[in-house]
DNA sequence: TATCATGTAGAACGAACGTTCGATAAGCCC
DNA sequence: GGGCTTATCGAACGTTCGTTCTACATGATA
């Protein structure tokens, strides 16, 4: 009996933080087997990860996996789940008290990155494992990402309002979602810059564009034809 | 025996080009294969797609598709290799004769969307299953693909040296990948533009940014703080 | 010391996996 | 008509899959 059903702050029915230092013993054995499903899962993908390899990562018999979750399914709804109310949150700590529509953009961007950055493996297994949950647990995960999405485009639309521009809001914060989770993609940490910077370069470019001098000092525009 | 490292024109040794109407009865009926095999994988994922997933889509037995190809992992090759050849192909193609930077760029943006767009369950399984194919196979596409990103690094060089800028190349063209690789997760054909208005609100997005005006008309910059 | 919830593990479950085998048609050349 | 090649199939191979059953420790409580 009993696996994350149970009464536990990180599994089922409460309220799902667990910064994996705190918590019963339970909680914290629990988030302990979820760092290394998140690292697992990142390599080799949902499917290609096999409830074997998980039990070798953490060290643990196959059976006694299961007695902290009840479903290879439910690990990794737990996964995302937690990552993705984190940066939530933490995006709506930021936005506090900034009432700039550029700045708050930025503050979005940067948000966004550091997470991204910090935490590349759980936000691999977000971004690659999206459509694998079924159901339930597919709806609730759907539902964090619809709201992340939404205050996004709301950003957005103060900027347009704030400057009287004109262009589809959709179209913009989804290609600018597109640059920052590309980022899982080819992001070298002994070659790239930090998310501060990254951050900074990608907001110029969404804002202003590469013609406008991104990352240098501004630019005279040299037109050819 | 046979399989298809035979001599035929999609796979073993030759040219690699197959237009689904051509080549002989081997490379047609393997053709064929290979698009309901890009829903299935598209649909499933790689590891999640089973051989008999493909079989029951190719309305063919599970034996029976051994004859066209060896491993189900040559068969993942075959598909990116072929999408992306094609990429590139007509990329070329279309190259030549431009010679403005910034017209070459937007060139560069509507080949991608366009392909990305017709083909779009052939290109999600490109970029959903980039890092499963091992050792030779994968060494393969991922030169093509290199390849590929060197040439947009040029435009973007290219750009630079025309107007002057001074902004990071790796960062621009990786982010500008990012917006149009994306689409893949979004794009719904009842309710978003088509290929040619996307590239030109991607590419204003890239070169000028959403502050000065995307679609619309020039917009005047208001600022706030 | 007996009892009880908490953890952990060995061994096995049936199902599904990718792949191979041997057989068997149908079409072609001699 | 006999001997190739091409194309297809049912059945099975050995392996691995996610999951479960049962037993056995451990430490706290009574």
């Amino acid at each position: 009996m009993a696996s994350a059903t149970r009464s536990s702050s990180l599994s089922g029915r409460s309220s799902a933080r667990v910064p994996a230092g705190q918590g019963s013993r339970f909680d914290r054995r629990l988030a302990k087997i979820l760092e290394h499903a998140t690292e697992v899962f990142c390599e080799k993908g949902y499917e290609g990860a096999s409830m074997r390899d998980l039990s070798r990562a953490s060290r643990m018999s196959l059976a006694g996996l299961y007695y902290y979750f009840d479903s290879k399914e439910k690990l990794l709804y737990l996964i995302q789940k937690y990552t993705f109310t984190t940066i939530l949150e933490r995006l709506r700590e930021r936005l506090g008290g900034v009432h700039d529509p550029e700045q708050r953009v930025r503050i979005f961007i940067q948000n966004h990155l550091e997470y991204f950055l910090a935490n590349q493996k759980a936000v691999k297994v977000l971004s690659h494992e999206d459509d694998v949950l079924k159901n339930g647990y597919g709806a609730e995960i759907a539902a964090i990402k619809r709201e992340y999405y939404r205050i996004c485009l709301e950003l957005v639309d103060e900027l347009k309002r704030a400057q009287g521009l004109e262009f589809s809001s959709r179209i913009a914060v989804l290609s600018l979602f597109g640059m920052m989770n590309w980022i899982y993609t080819w992001h070298n940490a002994r070659v790239d810059a930090d998310a501060g910077e990254l951050a900074r370069e990608m907001g110029d470019i969404f804002l202003h564009g590469v013609c406008r001098g991104g990352a240098g000092p501004q630019a005279k525009r040299v037109r050819v034809m």
